[in-house]
This record gives C-alpha cells, sequence and structure tokens, in this order.
DNA sequence: TCCCGCGAAAATGTTCAACAATTCAACAAT
DNA sequence: ATTGTTGAATTGTTGAACATTTTCGCGGGA
C-alpha cells in the first residue's frame, strides 16, 4: 500500500490524482502562460464552472491559488482578471531576480546543479539554431530557474517560478520580438562558464549586469 | 464617488471591509502567531465553521489563503494542519532571509528607509531595558522587515513578512529562552550604522555573519 | 500475542441551489 | 453635462447534500 511521509508530506506517492480545484487552477495557469488568456482578461465564475464542468465553488478555490501567485487579481465584488503588470512591476519583478538568483549565484552549486545549468544553455543553442523563437524563451527560463536551483532551497526555487510565471506575464502584454533572447544567450553562456570556473563572484557580476540590461530592455518596450 | 485605481488597483479607498474569509483567515493567523494554535494541531472544518460563524466554505477559502503562505499545510483528504517545520525547513527559510535581505542591505536605501531601520534597533533596545522578551523578538523582526523595506519593493516585502510568519512558527516549537535576541541587539546596531555611514557592502558582511549564527543558533535548539 | 482485513464512523472534497450585497450600465431628471 | 434612480448581472456567503477517503475499532486466524 506503500504508505509514505507519515510527517508533514504533502507528496505522497499514491495515484496522485490531483484534487479537482488543483487542476482547473492549473488549466487556467495553462491559459494564461499560453497567452489564450490576456493580461486583463475578466474571469467570470460562472462561465468558467461550466466551461469546466465544475462547481462555483471550485473554481473559486483555483481562483485562490492563482492569486496567491499573482496570476490573477481580485477585485473585491467585481472578479478576478487576469493579472496585467504596470511599468512599475517590472521594476519589482527585477528586484526579487536580483536578490534571488545573485544569492543563488554566489553560493555556487552542486557538480550536478551545474550541469542543469549547462543543458539550459545548450537548450537555448539549440533552439537559437532552429530558429525556435518560443523555444529560446523557454530555455531562458529554464536557464534561471536552474541558477536558483543551485541553491537547493524549496522555498527559492517556488518563487522563482512564481516569478518566472509573471515575466511570461508581461511577455504577452507586449509581445517580443524574436531576437530578444538572441542577445541573451552569450550572457546565459558566460555566466555557465564563470560558474564551471568556480568563480562565483564573476558570475554574479556578470549576472547582475545581465539582469540590468534585461529590465532596462522590458521598460523601454513597455514605455513605447 | 472618488474612483480610485483605475488599473489593477487592489486597494481601494472604500470603507474597505474586509471579505468574511479574509477576516477568518486574519484570526486564524492571529492565533497561530500568538501560539493558540501550536504548530501540527488539525484545524478541523466544520469545528471552526460553528465556531466562527461562517459556512464550511469560508473556512475552506480562508484555509486556501494561509496555506499559500505556508501557515498550515493541506494533507489531502486528511485535513489542514498548522505548520510544523522540520529541521530542513530552518535551512531553507534561512536560504530565503540570506537571499532577501542581504540583496536589500546591498542595494542601500533612502534616509528615511534607514531611519525606519535605527526605528527598530532602538525599539529592541527600550524592550531589553524593559526586560519585555515578547517585544524584544518583536523589535527583531521589525528590523529585519525594515532592511528588506529599503529596497522598496512591494513583492520583496510581501516575501520578507511571509518568512517572519514562518519563522515565528518554530520558535513556538522550542520556546525560546528569554536572553535569546539579547546577544543580536549589538549585531543590529552594527549592522545599522553601517548603513548610515553608508557602507553597504560592510552591512551586508555583518548581515550575514548574523544570519549564519542565527541560523546555527536554531539548528541547535531544534535537535536537542 | 500479533496481525490482517472488514466495516462503520468521521472528515474532507465537491456539488448544488439559494439569497444578500455590490457593481455596472442604461435611463430619467434637474 | 451632471446627478439620481432603477434593474440586471456578478460576486460573496450560506446551508445542505452526497461521494470519497481516511481513521479506527473489532473480530478472525496464524
Amino acid at each position: 500500500m506503500a504508505t509514505v511521509n507519515p510527517s508533514s508530506g504533502v507528496s505522497r506517492l499514491r495515484v496522485a490524482v490531483p484534487a479537482v480545484a488543483t487542476r482547473v487552477a492549473s488549466e487556467l495557469r495553462l491559459q494564461i502562460a499560453e497567452g489564450a488568456l490576456l493580461p486583463g482578461a475578466k474571469l467570470k465564475e460562472e462561465a468558467l464552472s461550466e466551461e469546466l464542468g465544475v462547481s462555483r465553488n471550485t473554481v473559486r478555490e483555483a481562483f485562490a491559488e492563482l492569486a496567491s501567485e499573482r496570476l490573477v487579481v481580485r477585485q473585491p465584488n467585481r472578479g478576478v482578471f487576469v493579472a496585467s503588470l504596470e511599468v512599475s512591476d517590472i521594476h519589482d519583478v527585477y528586484a526579487v531576480r536580483r536578490a534571488i538568483e545573485v544569492s543563488a549565484v554566489r553560493g555556487g552549486g552542486s557538480a550536478e546543479s551545474i550541469a542543469a545549468v549547462r543543458a539550459a544553455v545548450e537548450e537555448g543553442k539549440r533552439a537559437a539554431a532552429a530558429g525556435d523563437s518560443e523555444g529560446l524563451g523557454s530555455a531562458n527560463a529554464h536557464f534561471h530557474g536552474a541558477l536558483v536551483a543551485m541553491a537547493g532551497s524549496e522555498r527559492l526555487n517556488v518563487i522563482m517560478s512564481q516569478v518566472l510565471a509573471e515575466m511570461r506575464l508581461f511577455f504577452h502584454k507586449a509581445s517580443i520580438d524574436g531576437g530578444f533572447y538572441q542577445d541573451y544567450l552569450a550572457d546565459n553562456d558566460q555566466i555557465c562558464s564563470a560558474l564551471e570556473a568556480g568563480d562565483n563572484d564573476l558570475a554574479a557580476e556578470r549576472l547582475l549586469s545581465y539582469l540590468a540590461r534585461s529590465e532596462e530592455h522590458q521598460a523601454a518596450v513597455h514605455t513605447s
């Protein structure tokens, strides 16, 4: 029967059928990530309830989950809307990235965790070679996720994944030109090299430089 | 009629009567913070529903909110329990603190934000003089919250407040001896002084040293 | 004695229907 | 043009019901 995690284990083996509310949240999360639900769009409880074949209460629980991830915002008595990031949010999100990513890089990582970073770099190169703009963005997200993963902290990983989800949010608002990530491939490679060489401070410095340029770019795109 | 925040503004003026679910969450949050609900305690939906005079569904929504803050953990089909941090969580929480606090300190802050840090130091000194152990802990939380507030990032502030709430969680598990914070008053003062002198790197260094010792202390207490 | 499965009780997950409270848009009035 | 007013639509909350899962005691058997 495989009884597992007697203590505070959220993850149990089982067949792991996610609760309905969780699945609804995942579905909405996916649609937001894909751009099927654009920032600012209103999510009506009743409509979603019918469309997804679940009760209003369940939709409501899913909303709570997404709201905690900042993917939607709740306006009391008005409804929930797909989060729409403003210019000020850009700076805020990058503040979080600076804190978390730089800290992880400064702390270095195990050989395997650095290998994961390298893998993300290669993934990006392949996508670039194939002209896969979509895959390039995905690889970039993987790269920065891998950086944070070096720290081996579950909480930091969760925070980072939420931040990356938020980033995708304003990528849709002003759809990014194809060569957006192209410029940053070399940066990623150099950061990774510094890590492999054990020079964490250099890696951190390069990362900070990258983040500054990236933020500037985003700000420029979103003030036009 | 004071139309406010036309865009994604969660905060509107209004009379601001928090929704019932929000109030229930606040109430539970308070009881957890005060230690009325100890880590590991089970929160039964029906019992709370009666006790607070709200419906089960509303209790459920409050649970979702608390779960997103990691104050409670949901075990599917088993119920929700007040989060009980294990030794591994200590390291994890401190990883987040290192990332966020150090980043904020390195970035420095405005004169007012530094003044807020100084105010928290003084608050701690007063509490120490009065032998108020409780107030000492509170002041310490204010101090570290003020450090992060220097960055001026809403997201970082939210993350930090959640982390501080988590910290209080394992303070209850192994109730801290009275002179726990006493030792750290001087650290706080020195960190603050470095900030006031504009030497952010020195402040960051001292903070890192403090966090390392604090983590060690916590780990020692919780492995006994 | 110990262990294993069976079944009832209890708690959670989800649904459904209803009502109160609030917002919103259209429209009338000044 | 601005201000009230009305009514429909939507959210907030409730209460009850049912399905599912876990828990736990209990008897049977090695």
